[in-house]
DNA sequence: TGTACATCAGTGAACGCGCGTTCACTGATGTAC
DNA sequence: TGTACATCAGTGAACGCGCGTTCACTGATGTAC
């Protein structure tokens, strides 16, 4: 090791811990012994847990806010004024996920889970953390969202991306477990870009879906 | 009290707090103090913290299976043969759920947390239990989604029935949340059947959405 | 070039704390004879 | 009917353990003069 890279070794055994196990359920000594670094080393680093917490997630998401923020005015430009399709910016947001440079071949699956946990576990400093940092492009896509689905009530456009991100964060959180599944059960194996390839026809449908509602009588 | 009613106030608390914070960050202290009972009687009555989290589960599904077992007899019954289609399926899945008797208003939005947090949380234990228990409930509702999208290879339905319980588990898990930012937002507010009004024709068009899986040429 | 000092990455051991669990005990109720 | 014993729900206090964090310290490298 020519310089310190006690800084990146952490982050590394801390991303997948997190992953695999949950942030409380993830002890400093469990990430430094995986580190093999001294357990105060985390504290001397990064101050807290917590800010360890928030520095793998700052990792990812600061060049992938950047990727993605070429990536869409990359698409404005080619459609030269008229809104992007929802299947455009569909298509824009899982090409930059899946482009993005990984660590390993684990990287975007880990990474998915990781947000799927931020949303589910209460971590309130998280929730926090990341809205004052990605309010930005996390609003572009919002914007970009709406601009797709012209057709939805403000309302039904809410709950169809809640829909979304939900099928989303799940089914990449547990990406592994279920491809491992679906190995055992159908011997088929499974790259997160062909579950992604199946997840954007499903969003898109969803989305547009024509809205009978009609809540049914009820006692 | 009149005859002993420990039992239930541990139950009540421990689903509450479970749900509003998941398992490992709700302590027993937390638990017994809410119910007003000695920290002990956790133990005393249900032999470990892990077996009091398996049986706020049984306490919900227990019920629950057989009301939907009862309702999917009675589905058949109305088909006659036919396999019933898709939204009749998914209707009388969220119609069990909502007509449950519950404790109270939340009933059932506690309870989809508490489900996401299974699949979510690593529960080893939990999953194990689930599995055992409620097995049969649950293979029949996997039949009938699969006579339900006969058109669908059995690859594709897999991986879209995730995509079904990641949207309703993650929208129903967070809901609380969700209706409260929508209020604010936009002065609306919402009941559980609602959302899953629109829940029902955004997955029926997600898991019927034609197929073009064409995955774009990456670098 | 040599010396004194500052900065910095990292360390080993301990700190207090909250956790799940255990244990000896109490007091009320039921049962046998 | 009265007594002895068993069962059961619940209790108060303590147990050992793993946790995140702190602190005094080391040793290497850089900087000033």
């Amino acid at each position: 090791m020519a310089q310190s890279d006690t800084v990146d070794r952490i982050l590394n055994a801390a991303e997948e811990l997190f992953a695999e196990r949950g942030f409380s359920e993830t002890s400093l000594r469990m990430i430094t012994s995986k580190a093999n670094v001294n357990l105060a080393a985390v504290n001397y680093h990064f101050g807290s847990k917590n800010a360890l917490i928030q520095a793998v997630f700052a990792r990812f998401l600061t060049p992938f806010s950047e990727t993605l923020d070429k990536a869409f005015d990359d698409l404005e430009r080619r459609c030269k004024g008229e809104p992007p399709t929802l299947q455009q910016t569909l298509w824009v947001l899982t090409e930059s996920a899946v482009r993005m440079p990984h660590r390993n071949e684990k990287g975007i699956s880990i990474f998915m889970r990781l947000l799927g946990l931020a949303y589910t576990q209460s971590q309130g400093h998280l929730r926090k953390f990341l809205e004052q940092e990605y309010s930005e492009p996390f609003g572009r896509l919002m914007r970009l969202l709406k601009a797709g689905t012209p057709q939805l009530s403000a309302v039904d456009r809410y709950w169809r991306i809640q829909f979304m991100l939900g099928a989303t964060a799940f089914t990449m959180s547990s990406s592994d477990a279920l491809r491992e599944i679906l190995e055992n059960k159908l011997g088929i194996d499974t790259t997160v870009q062909e579950i992604a390839a199946r997840l954007v026809p499903f969003l898109a449908a969803g989305l547009q879906a024509d809205d009978p509602i009609s809540v049914p009588q009820t006692a």
